[in-house]
DNA sequence: CCTTGAACCTGGGCGC
DNA sequence: TGCGCCCAGGTTCAAG
């Protein structure tokens, strides 16, 4: 799945054919996705103009003109793609058949900007993903934002701050990057190279990072995400964006799939090793990771 | 509370 | 070629 900074990409993408679009028509083509869709989630869609296109977390969070604020997750293997423009039929001249719809085509919506119509048609093989409605006076006590904890970007995430969230761990320190409720936003990729890029074992007890390792780590976590919202994400397997061209993050991978390979640290001659964590592969050097 | 493991799905790649 | 197995970006839930 597209971790924070390809939600983040596709949040880019939508933003600009969404934002004060009117959602003309929504085609819910199966009841569910990981789990139901909201009661009446078409009828209260319609006719509604969407107001602004975040994100917090993995999360979007779509507001519109009034309740509900829509959330979805990509989870896996979703994505978002935009189709039309000029060419695309209006209001009123909207026909259902002239979407082509796609294997694992689950949801289309069809918005009106400007006078033109473009649809926003939402693809998830795996259907891990899912969407909700929240109301817009309790969104951050919505389940699935409440627990989330701090978002990696900007400068809030410190040494300081991280060694506070990690002391008294006694999980791996992959595992703790992992969990939501301490640090919102990071995936199995993005660990990975944070730590590479940190020098520090995926191994090592989370509670023994603190001081100068904790400052490092926090820098590496803020970096990686830069860098890899700036490249506009990674493209593994059938994540793309939302105009179907791929980012080119994972061409900048340092160990990430890279089992066998050399490390590519400067001056370090360790091999990339896998390991599984928690059911989940880790990929590390162990001669320059400590 | 903390931590771990199973469950939810489909599809691609690989070895036989 | 076909079959079975392993693997894949995540989250929720149950149990220790």
């Amino acid at each position: 799945m597209p971790e924070l900074p390809e939600v983040e990409t596709v949040r880019r993408g939508l933003a600009p054919v969404m934002e004060d679009a009117t959602i003309f028509a929504v085609e819910q083509r199966r009841p569910d996705l990981r789990f139901p869709f909201p009661e009446d989630f078409a009828s209260r869609l319609e006719g509604r103009r969407i107001v602004s296109v975040g994100r917090r977390a993995k999360f979007l969070v779509i507001h519109l003109d009034r309740d509900p604020v829509l959330i979805a997750h990509l989870g896996m293997s979703g994505s978002f793609r935009i189709h039309g423009g000029a060419d695309e039929n209006i209001p009123g001249g909207f026909h259902h058949e002239r979407s082509k719809i796609a294997a694992h085509d689950h949801v289309v919506f069809h918005l009106e900007r400007d006078g033109q119509a473009h649809r926003i048609v939402y693809n998830d093989p795996r259907r891990f993903g899912f969407m909700a409605f929240a109301e817009a006076r309790d969104l951050e006590s919505h389940p699935f934002l409440a627990t989330l904890g701090i978002e990696p970007t900007g400068n809030a995430l410190d040494g300081a701050v991280l060694a506070a969230l990690l002391a008294g761990r006694r999980s791996p320190l992959k595992a703790a990057l992992l969990d939501q409720k301490l640090i919102a936003g990071l995936g199995n990729i993005y660990v990975c190279e944070a730590l590479w890029r940190a020098g520090l074992s995926p191994k090592r007890l989370a509670g023994t990072v603190s001081g100068q390792r904790a400052a490092r780590l926090a820098d590496a976590i803020r970096a990686v995400i830069t860098d890899a919202i700036a490249a506009g994400g990674s493209s593994l397997r059938d994540h793309q964006l939302t105009d179907g061209s791929l980012g080119y993050f994972q061409h900048s991978f340092s160990v990430y799939g890279r089992e066998g390979e050399a490390c590519r640290r400067e001056g370090c001659l360790g091999t990339v090793k896998r390991i599984v964590q928690s059911g989940r592969s880790t990929f590390y050097c162990s001669v320059c990771q400590r």
